[in-house]
RNA sequence: GCCGCAAUAGCUCAGUUGGCUAGAGCAGCUGAUUUGUAAUCAGCAGGCCCGGGGUUCGAGUCCUCGUUGCGGCACCA
């Protein structure tokens, strides 16, 4: 959350306008300058001392008096520590405003999450969206008395006697380990909590509920389902403004809803959940990203491979994955055989593989493939493009020798960082090490693991490492994109994987003439096509760069006498590999203007007399917000550079 | 998979407590107009109201099963 308001501030500190003008123009954002920074919105009337930082750890008023702890003060402002408190005093003024109106609500928990707080409660009656309002309301009214908030401590088997009839908070005991437990009070409610609260809850004046959903008791899912309402709270009134704006924002970017708009992709109910049909603008958007993608992999030796769809059951089994990875496969008959679509392109790859007796002089080869892959993912996963049944991979696997990994990790890692830069991303790093369940010698854990603490520090890039999170054959590097209003979102992998080559019985001959094993590092950078153009569509609001847009350049003729050079100017296009649509209908120019513009390409040309005479065009650059007139040549070459500009 | 909500024209949406031939805007088609930078005018056409079953004299509307979508959870990463 803090990354989203900090994100804002830098727009509004850059003078950049959020908001769509009249004509819903969204300004192309600086994309670059996102990097995290700890800034908080202060704002001196609102600083009153609301807890303390003892041994890193928030302590509120009540419970440092209680234990005559002192430190560091937290005030009352935007930062995450302050935020902490209040949003977690502001779930449970929630919760009291729901026991007001309903008053057999028995409540579960309720934290502070990434995007604020909620609290799961049950109640008798239904709940619905339109209730939102009825508990704010109330929760302003509740807060309107400033009640202070106390804290006593009574002993566990106390507790469960005060709860006795509250199968909920006895369920939330079950969890808690320590002897005592602390009661927040405020006004006649009470709840059970271990804090941090505010002093009191007339401090909670901007916040706002913005879901209602339902949520396991616990998680769990073979438990009862509870209700769930998530709000958000803020120290002022504009840090609240401005997070309610990023919401619509991001509503606004839905790629479902501006795939839709652009005609790039659709679902149709009659040919199945999840499986997404490419319409031709974003077929010419794919086929873009595709085409540069594959050039770069040609320029770092690479070469292309293609698997069938659908393998033997066999070798499904030899590869682990009819064990482990079997409820998300489908499995089909032919004769009388089985046979696996397949989820995942490496057991294709290490067929290419096997194909030759391979010496360590050929090391390292690399195979890549943008590889259909089909996963059975639950209904309620699916989502957009983002959570689809069948994708496209840009998946590769570069079989190599032990000491070649450190190399192959930093070239691609260089890839990744090339690619992500391109398109405006900043990224983070996860390296994942060995879990406790896990296949090879330590030895080799340990070479690969420093070999990917290597890459990464020689290319200074930081990381987070999660201990015992690699996959049980090997560590991995999983990248996290950070996108133009602030969401993360993991897209590339990089897995080290010992485990296949040994279940192969893959081999080469080393310098020695023995037989020795190859590693295998399972690599993807956009992860899926489906996905990248999904984030693509969010992160761009739907404002491609020209180097991927479904169309160029659109020409609009002023009159039928135009339309000849016009064609002629689509031509030459063409022949530079620029897409671009003749608005020459029976219709206004405004008309045309306007359609060229809803489609968002990022170049309209306006034909008449005076460009036909003088063989020039009219430019109404989107991106620019500009007009001017270019020469016939200049403007070729003007579309010609701005394709250029990346290469991966 | 679970909880809740929804599905009406290619798209976005109206459609009263069940009651005449289901409406609008955009898009499409036809005609007029031939345009110098964000909607020219007129006309026409377009619907198994998601699918199956039921209640009812009568269902877009109520019930039920299913499909698909949406918001979460769980899953995945």
């Amino acid at each position: 959350m803090g990354t989203i308001i900090r994100f804002l501030e830098d727009c509004f500190k850059r003078g950049n306008d959020f908001s769509l003008d009249s004509h819903g123009y969204l300004p192309p954002l600086e994309y670059s300058s996102l990097a995290p920074h700890s800034t908080c919105n202060r704002n001196d009337s609102l600083m009153d001392q609301i807890a303390i930082k003892h041994n890193d750890a928030i302590v509120d008023l009540q419970t440092a008096h209680a234990q005559g702890i002192s430190g560091e003060p937290i005030l009352f402002d935007n930062s995450p520590a302050a935020l902490e408190v209040l949003r977690h005093s502001t779930a449970h003024l929630m919760a009291q405003a729901i026991k007001n109106l309903y008053t057999n609500a028995k409540f579960f928990v309720g934290p502070v999450v990434k995007e604020g707080f909620y609290y799961d409660f049950k109640v008798d009656e239904s709940i619905g969206e339109e209730d939102l309002k009825k508990i704010e309301t109330e929760m302003t009214r509740l807060a309107k008395l400033k009640s202070p908030i106390e804290r006593y401590e009574i002993s566990m088997e106390e507790a469960k006697c005060k709860f006795a009839d509250d199968e909920l908070k006895l369920a939330v005991m079950e969890r808690i380990p320590s002897e005592t437990v602390s009661i927040y009070r405020q006004g006649d409610f009470e709840d059970l909590c271990r804090g941090p609260h505010l002093p009191s809850i007339g401090d909670i004046r901007h916040f706002k509920l913005t879901k209602i959903a339902g949520a396991y008791l616990g998680g769990d899912s073979s438990k009862e389902m509870l209700t769930r309402i998530y709000g958000i709270a803020f120290a002022d009134k504009e840090s609240l403004r401005l997070h309610l704006e990023m919401l619509a924002e991001a509503e606004k970017r839905d790629h479902r809803k501006i795939g839709n708009e652009m005609k790039l992709f659709t679902f149709r109910e009659e040919v199945g959940a999840g499986f997404p049909i490419w319409l031709p603008a974003g077929s010419r958007l794919r086929s873009r990203l595709e085409q540069l993608l594959f050039k770069a992999h040609r320029k770092r030796g690479y070469e292309p491979v293609r698997g069938p769809e659908m393998l033997r059951a066999d070798l499904w089994k030899v590869s682990g994955h009819y064990q482990n990875y079997g409820e998300n496969m489908y499995f089909t008959h032919i004769d009388e055989l089985e046979f696996g679509v397949k989820p995942m392109n490496c057991v294709g790859h290490i067929k290419v593989y096997e194909q030759d007796l391979r010496s360590y002089r050929d090391l390292p080869l690399k195979f890549f493939e943008y590889g259909v892959v089909h996963r059975h993912e639950m209904t309620g996963a699916l989502h957009g493009l983002f959570r689809v049944r069948e994708f496209t991979q840009d998946d590769a696997h570069i079989f190599c020798t032990p000491d070649q990994i450190e190399a192959q990790i930093i070239e691609v890692i260089d890839f990744v960082d090339r690619i992500m830069r391109s398109f405006g991303f900043s990224y983070k790093m996860m390296l994942s090490t060995k879990p406790e369940k896990a296949v090879g010698d330590d030895s080799v854990w340990e070479t690969a693991t420093n070999a990917l603490r290597t890459a990464m520090e020689r290319h200074n890039l930081a990381y987070d490492v999660d201990e015992g999170g690699g996959a049980f054959y090997g560590p991995k590097i999983d990248i996290k994109i950070t996108d133009a209003i602030g969401r993360e979102w993991q897209c590339g992998t990089v897995q080290l994987d010992f485990n296949l080559p040994a279940r192969f019985e893959l081999g080469y001959t080393a310098e020695g003439n023995e037989k020795l094993q190859p590693v295998m590092i399972h690599r993807a950078i956009l992860g899926s096509f489906e996905r990248f153009i999904g984030i693509l569509t969010e992160h761009y609001a739907g404002e491609f760069p020209m180097f991927v847009a479904p169309t160029q350049v659109a020409i609009v003729p002023i009159a039928p006498s135009h339309e000849a050079y016009a064609k002629e100017l689509s031509d030459k296009l063409m022949d530079i590999g620029a897409d671009c649509e003749v608005f020459d209908k029976n219709e206004s120019l405004n008309k045309r203007i306007r359609t060229a513009e809803k489609g968002r390409v990022p170049m309209i040309i306006v034909l008449g007399d005076e460009e036909v005479n003088a063989r020039s065009v009219a430019v109404r650059d989107r991106r620019k917000r500009e007009q001017y007139n270019l020469g016939e040549a200049e403007f070729i070459a003007l579309i010609q550079q701005q394709l250029n500009e990346v290469h991966f």
